[in-house]
DNA sequence: GTCTATATACCGATAGAC
DNA sequence: GTCTATCGGTATATAGAC
């Protein structure tokens, strides 16, 4: 009575408990944030009840950290030319279609208040990016640019995020390509100086 | 029975109910969050009742917003060269002395949550920066640049928080100046292309 | 073992007495 | 104006039913 129920879990299938606190959990995070987010709401939504959600997780910031993890969110690709890796990391950054991982990062920023969750996203940022992109950089200082440039796309996203349709949002997103890419052209190319 | 009581506000005064709630309140949010200050305990330290804290203020969050408006704290110097201004800005904002500043900011950002949080966050990069970087930058998308300028920087105090004397924070603070500095710079000098 | 129901302790905010 | 008492909400932990 346990093997063979679940044959792939891939999508459409009804959620089971746990996974269905996950899934519900994951969505509530990205949407209303840590603090707006009840484990009531949570147990709510997945149809179990909240101190199940406990026992199961051992607690809100543990669900938390389980579900945002972007592991299985797209990674930009470091791959093609150089010389334009910028523009495309940047374009990377604002495509329509990143707009989860988007969200999964500012729901992670704005629960950095806990030194587990900067743990976090230090863990996240070198694994998912700085270690690829070291890769690609020749010259002195490459692990210190590489972060550097995640600071500079950090920053992008959390103006873009902020923005709201006005100021930054509003301007063409080629424009803000082509200039942000410059930017960020500047610490991929090995220094001058 | 009004006018006199207070003759200079400036300093080492012993603060009153009010003022001393104010000032309680900042260095609470600074050092804990919003989320990680709660209104009883401000109103411990101030020494007065809490219900009086939500009466005076009429909720925490505008508390909060009352007290995070960085009106006070200093603002970059942007005179001098502009050849090196992009350097001087990475300077300034990762300056001992501005310790407050990236407090008060990192603060509000791991609020903004809340729509006027964000808003309070664009009105101050609106306001305090960019208005004021707009006016020495030459060439096409002026205040763009700015904005972008502004998102960079706002990168690195961001990474410079998270890292917590580890990768970013652990390379010398001149190299960051140096490298980032001429990231910033690629967006104060007009654009070639 | 798995889940249900309940208990504790805290929070922001409010009503109403003084 | 000030403060006591309290309301409805939260997270978390545990006792006990199945």
């Amino acid at each position: 009575m346990s093997d063979d129920r679940r044959v792939e879990t891939t999508e459409t299938a009804p959620p089971t408990g746990r996974e269905a606190v996950e899934r519900a959990a994951l969505e509530m995070f990205e949407e209303q944030g840590y603090a707006g987010t009840s484990v009531r709401a949570i147990a709510g939504a997945a149809g179990v009840d909240p101190a199940l959600v406990i026992r199961w997780f051992g607690s809100k910031e543990e669900l938390f950290l389980r579900v945002l993890t972007l592991t299985e969110k797209p990674v930009p690709d470091l791959s093609g030319p150089r010389e334009t890796l910028g523009e495309r990391l940047v374009a990377f950054a604002l495509a329509p279609g990143q707009r989860d991982v988007r969200r999964d990062l500012t729901a992670l920023v704005r629960a950095s208040d806990s030194s587990s969750v900067r743990s976090r996203l230090r863990q996240i940022t070198r694994t998912l990016f700085v270690e690829r992109l070291v890769e690609r950089l020749d010259g002195p200082n490459a692990e210190l640019r590489a972060h550097l440039i995640a600071s500079q796309l950090g920053g992008l996203l959390q103006s873009w995020d902020v923005a709201e349709d006005q100021n930054v949002a509003a301007a063409s997103r080629d424009r803000i390509v082509s200039l942000y890419g410059a930017a960020l052209q500047v610490l991929i190319d090995p220094p001058v100086k």
